[in-house]
DNA sequence: ACAGCGATTGACT
DNA sequence: GTCAATCGCTGTA
């Protein structure tokens, strides 16, 4: 017996990309993340975030200049940008501000909704709260890789997009500093749904 | 050419 | 709490 789940999903226009960063990053909280193909369907709920600038950010990819892994973080806001790291690991991030500007937001973890059993064998865990509670955890879930680099969220042909939902709950956003970073630790510029399960850290 | 290391995770004490 | 895994990117030469 499943639940028939009907969330009103609205398309998200590129103008919210053009935004501050830091603004993106907690007004994308709450909305969905879908990735559909004749495949498979995954859908979740954006619940923890980061902001990471080129220009006056120590911690960004792209603060010493561009290079050819963080390029598309300098071009047009909405795209996707996924680097991989620790010889692990690949981590979801969707470019912010205008072109020429190199800014875009972590993606951190998401609340899964939509596409479980899949989910759950992409990770290797029956244990709902730990499927994307992470940045590395949700690409392995989504089945996100280099392949996905450039992919345009506001568009319509793409397979990975995003939505606004009016179904949302009310929620609080708590505001803090990032995670895993070795420089400009005391930016507070982490932001997550406050007391949601699946968040990977408090 | 090469040394150092990372926007992490999972296993272990 | 600690720590190893693992490899491509980056800065320096």
């Amino acid at each position: 017996m499943k639940k028939i789940l009907n969330l009103e999903k609205i398309p998200i226009k590129r103008n919210f990309f053009y935004q501050d960063t830091n603004k993106v990053a907690k007004d994308i909280l709450g909305k969905l993340l879908i990735r559909e193909t004749s495949q498979n369907m995954f859908l979740g709920r954006i619940v923890e975030t980061e902001a990471y600038r080129g220009y006056d950010d120590p911690a960004s990819h792209a603060f010493r200049g561009k290079t050819k892994r963080n390029e598309i973080m300098f071009g047009k806001p909405g795209v996707l940008y996924v680097y991989f790291t620790y010889g692990n690991h690949y981590c979801l991030n969707i470019v912010t501000e205008k072109k020429g500007i190199a800014a875009a937001v972590l993606i951190r973890s998401i609340e899964p909704i939509q596409g479980i059993d899949k989910m759950k064998k992409n990770r290797g865990t029956d244990d709902l709260k730990k499927i994307a509670n992470g940045p590395g955890k949700l690409t392995k879930e989504f089945q996100i890789t280099l392949n996905e680099i450039g992919l345009d969220v506001t568009k319509k042909s793409s397979y990975i997009k995003i939505y606004e939902t009016n179904k949302s709950e009310e929620f609080k956003i708590i505001q803090t500093t990032r995670i895993g970073i070795r420089f400009a630790k005391e930016f507070p510029w982490r932001f997550y749904i406050q007391d949601n399960p699946y968040v990977s850290k408090k």
